[in-house]
RNA sequence: GACCCUAUGGUCUAGCGGUUAGGACACCACCCUUUCACGGUGGUAGCCCGGGUUCGAUUCCCGGUAGGGUCGCCA
């Protein structure tokens, strides 16, 4: 039988990076093994989930490229799902619930208790046979001594996660449960139930978690625990996965940018690390700007255009030409996209602003004639392009008796109002002799 | 408090009894370069501690310490 896995998450309004993970090292299992990849919605909590809560994740998943075999097609519980062993929405399955608990009922393996449920959990230690930290014999804490049952069925009626998600996995016939390193403990419960419905166990990888830089647990308000936020700062997909495979799993030959082809060739549970990871934020960039630089240039200009306008630059207001042009000075010389319209607002703004730092540097009294002298070899250099702007400046400095970088300098800051950009020859044949001269010209009232 | 997992440079990792402990990110220096970035070269930095086992432990075992997880009518 082929591998089933699934992913469960609780629609909570935002999709984990750790959650985002376990997502993909299940989907990565799936690929691998050529089973298939569920998606599961456990939102048994009504009073904190909502449609919004499940477009989050649905979305998540989207944009890592994580597509699922069966499960929801939308974010409506009650619409349309596909696979059939559904539904995919817990809140669709409280008849199969309500059913498993009469059963274990009925053959007293639970009970009655103040109005709920309690299954009649076994004093004996339970061994988890892990894929990934091996044979785990758990055995009972002093409370679970005290009491070893737990509820399967709230006093309301609503049934717990340890009962829902055991009903699904074994209706489902999920047979490998990936899931994180925090329920290694919560497994011997399921274990039991498992064994109390009589069926086979599903095999089961715990996968270690990820924590924050300092080594704290990453929590929904650390900064970075949300994919949104990876979104949002405009990260490309195949980075965000490439980096997440290399937290907890490596191919073992020191290879790390690696396609995800190539990690579902290689990947598979056992040689999934034990430990807990540090997410690594810089090392993360690194591969975003790996991924950023080799973009093919249709998709790259729709994230940059995309990016512009979320920063509330209509870059269509420009001729198209125009736009290519800019954007291809920038191409490989920044890694996010929430980068850009910093990086490169100077072409398509009227008004530019001078970094405080770099004025104070380059706009002094002895720059002022080199910079009109540069207006002027600009003014009637035969074409306005980078190799004829550069012969210009170059021989413009020669005449002066100083070296090229005094006049690229000031004449960068004139003319983008920062200390580092694009090539700055390529940058003045795009924005054209008319702008770059009026923009010079407008810098020296600034000279002190 | 109890139970469970883990421990290689700052970070992610390779290593599976004998290695000059390898790679990557970050950092530093130099080169390239009009800036920034890229690229190139070199460099700083590591086996948590203590006991065993062994001719020999980063590697195996035990203990400690530290970090993480779990013990809920949250998931």
């Amino acid at each position: 039988m082929k591998p089933r896995v699934r992913f469960a998450p609780s629609p909570t309004g935002y999709l984990h990076i750790g959650g985002a993970r376990t997502a993909l090292f299940n989907w990565l299992y799936a690929r691998h093994t050529g089973g298939a990849f569920i998606l599961r919605i456990e939102d048994t909590d009504a009073a904190r989930n909502s449609q919004e809560a499940v477009e989050v994740i649905l979305n998540g998943l989207r944009w890592l490229g994580l597509h699922w075999d069966e499960g929801p097609l939308t974010a409506d519980a009650t619409g349309p799902c596909k696979g059939d062993r559904g539904p995919y929405f817990q809140s669709q399955r409280k008849e199969n619930y309500r059913r498993r608990v009469e059963a274990l009922l009925s053959r007293g393996l639970a009970y009655e208790h103040e109005g709920a449920v309690k299954f009649k959990m076994q004093r004996e230690p339970i061994t988890v046979h892990d894929l990934v930290a091996g044979d785990v014999v758990r055995k009972l804490t002093d409370r679970e001594e005290a009491d070893p049952d737990f509820v399967i069925l709230r006093s309301d009626g609503q049934p717990v996660f340890h009962l829902v998600n055991v009903v699904d996995d074994l209706e489902m016939e999920i047979t490998h449960v990936i899931r994180g390193e925090d329920h290694l403990s919560n497994t011997a419960k399921h274990i039991a139930l498992f064994q109390a419905f009589g069926v086979k166990l599903p095999h089961y990888a715990h996968i270690p978690l990820i924590l924050n830089p300092d080594g704290t647990k990453m929590s929904k308000r650390d900064k970075g625990a949300s994919l949104a936020n990876y979104v949002h700062d405009g990260f490309l997909p195949e980075a965000v996965v490439n980096y997440l495979c290399l937290l907890g799993w490596s191919p073992k030959d020191n290879r790390e940018k690696l396609a995800l082809a190539e990690i579902v060739e290689c990947f598979d549970l056992p040689q999934i690390l034990r430990h807990n990871a540090r997410f690594d934020y810089e090392k993360l960039l690194w591969l975003q700007g790996e991924y950023a630089r080799e973009l093919a240039d249709d998709r790259f200009y729709e994230l940059a255009v995309h990016a512009f306008a979320k920063a509330g630059v209509n870059t269509n207001a420009f001729p198209l030409a125009y736009v290519k042009a800019a954007l291809d000075t920038c191409k490989g010389k920044f890694k996010t996209f929430s980068e850009l319209p910093v990086y490169a607002g100077f072409y398509f703004a009227d008004q530019i602003e001078y970094d405080a730092e770099g004025a104070k540097m380059d706009f002094v009294p002895e720059n002022k004639p080199r910079l009109e002298k540069l207006r002027d070899a600009f003014a009637t250099a035969p074409t306005f392009e980078a190799a004829t702007l550069e012969t210009a400046l170059k021989e413009t400095a020669k005449a002066l008796g100083v070296k090229a970088g005094v006049l690229v300098h000031p004449c960068r800051l004139a003319v983008t109002g920062k200390p580092a950009g694009p090539s700055l020859y390529h940058l003045l044949e795009v924005l054209g002799k008319e702008k770059v001269l009026a923009r010079i010209e407008r810098s020296f009232e600034r000279f002190a």
